[in-house]
DNA sequence: GTGATTTTGACAATCATTATCAATAAGAAC
DNA sequence: GTTCTTATTGATAATGATTGTCAAAATCAC
C-alpha cells in the first residue's frame, strides 16, 4: 500500500511553487536551502512517482537533464524560456490530432509524442545570433 | 582550418548505414566491431560536428541519451519505434507553421522546437498495455 | 501500542558525456 | 618530397545526473 510522507508532500509542495521546469538537483536543492532535510535519492522517487501519477509533466533538457513542472491536468505541451526558465502550457489541440494521425498513418501504436518549444521569452535578451 | 580525417569520413559513412537513430556508444561499438580503431571521445566529435553543419539529426530518447541520425537536409521531424529504431522523416508543416506561431504569439524569439512520436512499429510487437 | 511493510537516506555504483594533453597527422609552403 | 604549423586524435581522468543498495526509521491497520 501506499503510504503518504511529509517527504513526498514537500516535494509536491515545492514543485507546485516553481514558476517553470527544474531539476531533481535544483528542487533538492531549493528544499534543502528551506530547512528541509530530504534525501536526494527521495526527491528523485518523489518526481518519477508524480510524473507516473499525471501529477507532474516531465521533459528532457536540451543538455538530457530531466525536467519537471507541476501538472495541472491531462496533456499538454510547454512554450519554454531558455533563460528565465519560465514555461507556458500551450493547447495543442491541432497538433494532438496530428501525431496520432501521423502515428496511425505509418501502422505506429501506443504512440507518445514530445512536442516542446524552446526560445527565449520577450522579458530576456537573446544572446546575438550566430 | 577544417581537417579531412578518415575518422570522420568513418562516422558520417557508419551514421549514413544506419536505419534508424543511434547512440554515439552504440555507432562507436559498430566502428569497432568492424575492425575500425577509432576512439570514442571522436565519434562524439565527430556526430556533435555533423549535428552543428546539419548533415545528421539529434535528438533525446526518452532515457537522455543523445540520438543521432543521418539527416537528408532541412528541418523535420520523425516518427521513432522503441523496439527496432526505426526512424521514419515526417513532413510537418503543419506544425512548423503552429510552432513558429505559437511562439510568436507568446513573445520568444529564436524558437526552437522538439517535435517527435515514438511508438511501435507495425512489425514489432508491442508489450502489453499496463 | 504492536507489528508488518513501505519508505527513507547516505553512499556506492553506473553510465553517458566532456575535458585534458601529449602524440599524431593533414595541409600549406617551399 | 621535405618541413613546419596546428587541427585532430585517443587514452584516460573527470564530471555530473541518475539509480541501486540496504539498514534504520516511519506509516498505517489492527
Amino acid at each position: 500500500m501506499k503510504r503518504n510522507t511529509w517527504q513526498r508532500d514537500a516535494v509536491r509542495d515545492a514543485l507546485d511553487k516553481q514558476v517553470g521546469f527544474v531539476s531533481a538537483q535544483s528542487l533538492h536543492q531549493t528544499l534543502s536551502n528551506a530547512g528541509s532535510h530530504i534525501g536526494l535519492a527521495t526527491v528523485y522517487r518523489a518526481l518519477a512517482a508524480l510524473a507516473g501519477d499525471g501529477a507532474a509533466d516531465s521533459l528532457q533538457s536540451p543538455d538530457g537533464e530531466s525536467l519537471y513542472r507541476a501538472c495541472s491536468s491531462g496533456h499538454h505541451h510547454h512554450l519554454i524560456c531558455r533563460s528565465c526558465g519560465l514555461a507556458v502550457e500551450i493547447e495543442a489541440d491541432e497538433v494532438e490530432a496530428w501525431a496520432k494521425c501521423t502515428a496511425a498513418l505509418h501502422g505506429f501504436s501506443q504512440a507518445e509524442h514530445v512536442v516542446d518549444i524552446f526560445g527565449f521569452c520577450s522579458a530576456c535578451v537573446p544572446p546575438p545570433a550566430g
